[in-house]
DNA sequence: ATGACTGGCCCTGCCAGA
């Protein structure tokens, strides 16, 4: 089975590129965030013609996230443990397998955090808080479990080009990646890492800069694996030509495979 | 080089992103 993620930077600018990337890669499933357009804006149409199904959670001008999927899921709305949260960050699927087993799969857009000092890094930390929690509950299930998505962490000085410049930064800050690593010591796996040891490794260039053309990239799109996960990942790759397009989004995909 | 972009929005400068 095929996991893609992509921060599609408003899915309907992005549509073209969209329709492409399901036709070349034959994703199983691709996780979308930053939609950026309420539900029934959703190009809707279009990718079902495409010959997937579609589980939104848009909201208007900001956020949304998305799950696309050949074959039809049970999908959840929303991270459990604040109500009162509006913001469209977490959507989550049953997916089934052809062997008649499930992969879980999740696509989130963790907040940004920035500026620091502000509660908007409050905002952040507490959203991480609440994913750990939840994820505690959901490795107790010991399913092939797939977290994608748009994570904006920066876990270590090898994932950025000039880990320097991110020192104030609320995608690089210690508590940042002392919160991603609690995370992970739950007992989940970073896909990429589980590949390769390699530096150089982005999914991000800034539009302002000529970030991407001076390859000052960083790394801050993951998917977290269960151990049920890990023990089934075949491959991991980064779909870095997406950022030479025409219009492209300022991240790219990318993309696992794991046996099912 | 103290710069530099893009998208959405009750439409036009401002917020948000990272």
């Amino acid at each position: 089975m095929r996991i893609a993620t992509w921060n599609v930077n408003s899915v309907r600018q992005r549509l073209e590129h969209l329709l492409g990337y399901l036709k070349e890669q034959q994703p199983d499933v691709l996780c979308l965030q930053e939609i950026k357009c309420q539900d029934e804006a959703f190009p809707r149409a279009e990718i079902e013609s495409a010959g997937y199904n579609a589980a939104v959670h848009g909201q208007k001008t900001f956020n949304g996230v998305a799950i696309l999927s050949k074959r039809p899921v049970e999908v959840t709305l929303g991270l459990p443990g604040d109500d009162q949260d509006t913001q469209s960050r977490y959507i989550e699927a049953i997916v089934p397998t052809e062997a008649g087993g499930v992969v879980r799969v999740a696509s989130i857009y963790l907040p940004n955090g920035n500026p620091i000092n502000t509660d908007k890094y409050a905002y952040k930390l507490a959203w991480m808080e609440r994913l750990t929690n939840y994820t505690r509950e959901l490795l107790k299930l010991e399913e092939p479990l797939v977290l994608a998505g748009d994570y904006n962490v920066i876990p270590e000085p090898r994932d950025a080009r000039d880990p320097a410049a991110w020192t104030n930064d609320a995608l690089f800050l210690p508590e940042t990646r002392a919160r991603f690593r609690t995370l992970l010591h739950l007992g989940l796996t970073d896909a990429l890492r589980a590949t390769t040891d390699a530096g150089d490794l982005y999914t991000f260039w800034d539009y302002q800069a000529g970030a991407w053309q001076r390859n000052f990239g960083i790394r801050i799109d993951h998917l977290l694996l269960s151990p049920q996960a890990a023990d089934r990942l075949q491959s991991v790759t980064i779909d870095k030509y997406m950022r030479a397009a025409e219009k492209p989004s300022d991240h790219v995909p990318i993309r696992i495979d794991i046996k099912t």
